[in-house]
DNA sequence: GAGCACTGC
């Protein structure tokens, strides 16, 4: 029994306790929460009638230099100060509950903070309302709506950009999209003029930058949940940093919810140590959070199967612990649906059918992203009934991956199973291969899986793994992206931002010299950055693409073969996730659909047709389904194909096509030549096995791939490394386009030596003797839509 | 003969 084998940790890291300093006994009122606040915030609540009499609810406010006396009267005051409309019983209501929020008491603090300084840490625990409330403090005291500019704040996930902004619009009693809005990829929920607080993706700033090096449209900027340390904001901190130097009238914050933020006050010392002066790190700002305590529990012994234990720990607690409902985190999909068949299996055999008066009925319900929304949204049921009155209450359980961590909310979770391992990708720079590992957690991920206990009530989190393994076995932080992936998007990005010493960009952390320079050769091989370092002319449109610089080479070269109306959906295609579905009730049905749509000639050509069914069968509701294929997967491609038809318009990229088939799939496998010609297998022996151009993996073609025989040359769009080496989405090229398109990579003088060498030697020989045939140009031919 | 941790532009 796993129960005699856990310690008991209470944690009282999570639980709100407000300073002494601001508790106040002489004046009570029917909301308790109003007892934590001091009596100057009290009284402003609930006396509204000095500061109404005034016509001007900012009356008196000087830029950054306002009070939190002069706020909270602004926001009491009759009249929205920002639409001069009054405030709705609504807007009152709202006011009332943020009172209760920690951040809320430290207002005064904050704002005098704000009015000091340049650049602010903030560090606050969840639920402590920063990401609703501090930009709205910034907002009353930058007042950008009377300089023309806006407060930025970042968000790693659109529907966080999304949620936030509706939730603050409602907050500030404007209309979503009016003064506050929100602006994600595919939708620009702002006003021009109107706007001035904006909530937005950090790619998405990141991407305005590249247009605006200034970001002079902002007066703040906050980048938000800074310690999930995604790429983008990685990027921007170290942006923002020297641009605060040039910019003495932006703000910038950093808000953080774990304790990483010594590390980021330090980064964020505005003071130039090169230039003799005495760096002080930024100022913290600190908030408590306002969780329920949530006791954490370990394992005497290391569990040798995670799985086993598990499911052993999620019938325990079904059986012992009060009600409340469950969450699991494991590391992936397979995983996760074993996982509830024998969950379901154990507990309908050994618990309910037993005693069903003694413990309740059980669900189990899995989550991971590429789940159709539907079954998503089961998460949020409520726990099944008693078998029968009087009986004990049922209970749910969710099995997830880490989108549970931090991308979904589910309330009522109460008990948090946490094995310790999570599905993490590593970039292999060498051979240019990211691959996704199970790796252990970082007790940062710990903290926070346990978290997820303790949102509605106090609750109980069963670590899979000894407290001896926890404090000296895991890291403290996840590796951010940045050591973790491969940068070759970031470092064009980066180049088209103007930073050209890439080596001496001031990096949070600086990224391994190998992969940076794996990331520049790249961008060398494909033109994007000439042999200096420097962005061509080329690489300065690539990176108005949002794609991989492969797929944006590939797309804008492709008029040149008169097929960059199908490069176009095929590059679509290629940026969403997989589209084929398989469920394992229905295998032989997939499979069979699919092979409809295969074209032999290489996957490329059939993603394109899978796209063009869709298109013409937009009338059939049922088409994706019946054709198993990702109805939500499909629809992202046309968003993205609109997206990107827009950029070939901006950016004169022709849209052309070839009426006659066999030319036409020949221009699309040439032109995908000029993207992936690095990403290129040769066929060795008789078995099937490949290898790698220059990297010389030897590699399998995945079985999904749809070829019907095994080609020589191949160019593929992705290298998997599962159970072996695969080479996934797969398409026939000719050698002779190899030595053509891409002669630089295949100057064979650069090739050891090898069969690959010795079939290209052969090819560049046999070509010598016809090479003096100049290529004839084709006339262009536009696309009429 | 096998997947797809998760985001983002």
């Amino acid at each position: 029994m796993i129960i005699c084998q856990l310690t008991c940790i209470p944690s009282s890291t999570f639980s709100y306790r407000p300073s002494p300093r601001r508790l106040n006994s002489c004046m009570m009122v029917g909301n308790p929460y109003l007892a934590h606040l001091p009596p100057s915030q009290r009284g402003a609540v609930h006396s509204s009638s000095s500061s109404s009499s005034e016509k001007e609810p900012l009356s008196g406010f000087l830029p950054r230099k306002v009070k939190g006396e002069q706020v909270r009267k602004a926001m009491n005051h009759q009249l929205n100060p920002f639409t001069k409309q009054p405030h709705s019983a609504q807007y009152r209501r709202i006011l009332e509950t943020r009172h209760a929020l920690p951040v809320f008491s430290q207002m005064d603090d904050f704002l005098e903070l704000f009015s000091k300084n340049q650049i602010i840490v903030m560090v606050g625990e969840t639920g402590a309302g920063k990401t609703t409330q501090i930009p709205q403090f910034v907002t009353y005291s930058d007042l950008p709506h009377t300089k023309g500019k806006l407060v930025a704040c970042t968000q790693p996930r659109r529907v966080a950009a999304m949620s936030v902004a509706q939730r603050v619009a409602d907050e500030m009693d404007v209309q979503l999209g009016k003064q506050v809005g929100y602006s994600v990829r595919f939708e620009d929920m702002t006003e021009s003029g109107t706007t001035f607080l904006k909530y937005m993706t950090d790619g998405m700033l990141l991407r305005e930058a590249m247009s605006d090096t200034e970001l002079s449209r902002y007066s703040t900027i906050i980048l938000d949940e800074a310690h999930e340390r995604t790429l983008a904001t990685d990027i921007l901190m170290g942006l923002l940093k020297t641009l605060a130097k040039r910019r003495k009238d932006l703000k910038v914050i950093v808000m953080s919810a774990t304790l990483d933020a010594v590390k980021f006050q330090s980064f964020l010392s505005l003071h130039d140590s090169a230039a003799g002066e005495k760096s002080s790190p930024a100022p913290l700002f600190k908030v408590p959070g306002r969780t329920h305590p949530v006791e954490v529990f370990y394992t005497q012994e290391p569990e040798p199967d995670y799985v086993e234990a598990a499911i052993r720990t999620v019938l325990m607690i079904h059986r012992a612990e009060d009600p409340g409902d469950i969450l699991i985190f494991l590391t992936g999909e397979e995983e996760i649906e074993d996982v509830c068949r024998k969950i379901k299996t154990d507990a309908d055999a050994n618990l309910l059918n037993a005693d069903p008066s003694s413990v309740g009925p059980l669900v189990c319900v899995p989550l991971y992203s590429s789940l159709p929304l539907q079954q998503q949204q089961r998460i949020f049921d409520a726990a099944p009934k008693p078998s029968q009155a009087g009986y004990p209450p049922g209970r749910k359980v969710v099995v997830s991956t880490n989108i549970a961590e931090t991308s979904l909310t589910i309330d009522g979770i109460v008990y948090v199973v946490d094995p310790g391992f999570s599905k993490q990708t590593v970039y292999n720079p060498r051979i240019r291969v990211e691959s996704s590992l199970v790796s252990p957690i970082s007790k940062a991920s710990a903290q926070q899986r346990a978290g997820r206990a303790g949102r509605t009530r106090p609750g109980k989190c069963f670590r899979l793994y000894t407290e001896k393994d926890f404090i000296s076995e895991l890291e403290e932080q996840t590796h951010p992206e940045i050591l973790r992936s491969n940068l070759a998007n970031a470092v064009l990005e980066l180049s088209k931002l103007g930073i050209k010493d890439l080596v001496r960009f001031d990096f949070l952390d600086a990224p391994a010299p190998e992969t940076l320079m794996r990331a520049l050769e790249l961008l060398n091989y494909l033109a994007a950055l000439n042999d200096e370092g420097e962005l061509t002319a080329l690489g300065g449109v690539m990176a108005e693409f949002p794609l991989d610089p492969q797929l944006a080479k590939m797309l804008i070269v492709s008029p040149d073969f008169k097929v960059s109306n199908e490069i176009l959906t095929i590059t679509a295609m290629l940026s969403i996730p997989n589209v084929w579905l398989r469920a394992p009730n229905q295998r032989a049905a997939a499979d069979q659909a699919k092979a409809m749509l295969t074209v032999p000639e290489g996957d490329h050509l059939t993603l394109l047709n899978v796209f063009n069914n869709y298109s013409q069968n937009k009338d059939d509701r049922n088409w994706a389904r019946n054709n198993f294929l990702s109805a939500r997967a499909l629809a992202e491609a046309e968003n993205v194909r609109a997206q990107l038809l827009r950029t070939m318009e901006k950016y004169d990229v022709d849209v052309i096509s070839l009426e006659d088939e066999g030319k036409r799939n020949i221009g699309i496998r040439q032109a995908l030549t000029c993207g992936f010609f690095m990403q290129v297998a040769h066929k060795e022996g008789e078995k099937g096995s490949y290898l790698t151009v220059k990297d010389n993996q030897v590699v399998a073609l995945h079985p999904s791939c749809g070829l019907d025989t095994q080609p020589e040359w191949v160019l593929f769009n992705e290298f998997v490394l599962t159970k072996r080496p695969y080479i996934r989405t797969v398409t026939e090229v000719k050698p002779e386009w190899l030595l053509e398109y891409a002669p630089v990579y295949f100057d064979l003088a650069s090739f050891s030596g090898g069969e690959t060498k010795r079939a290209l030697q052969r090819v560049a020989n046999r070509r010598r003797g016809t090479s003096n045939r100049g290529k004839e140009p084709r006339p262009k031919k536009k696309l009429k839509k």
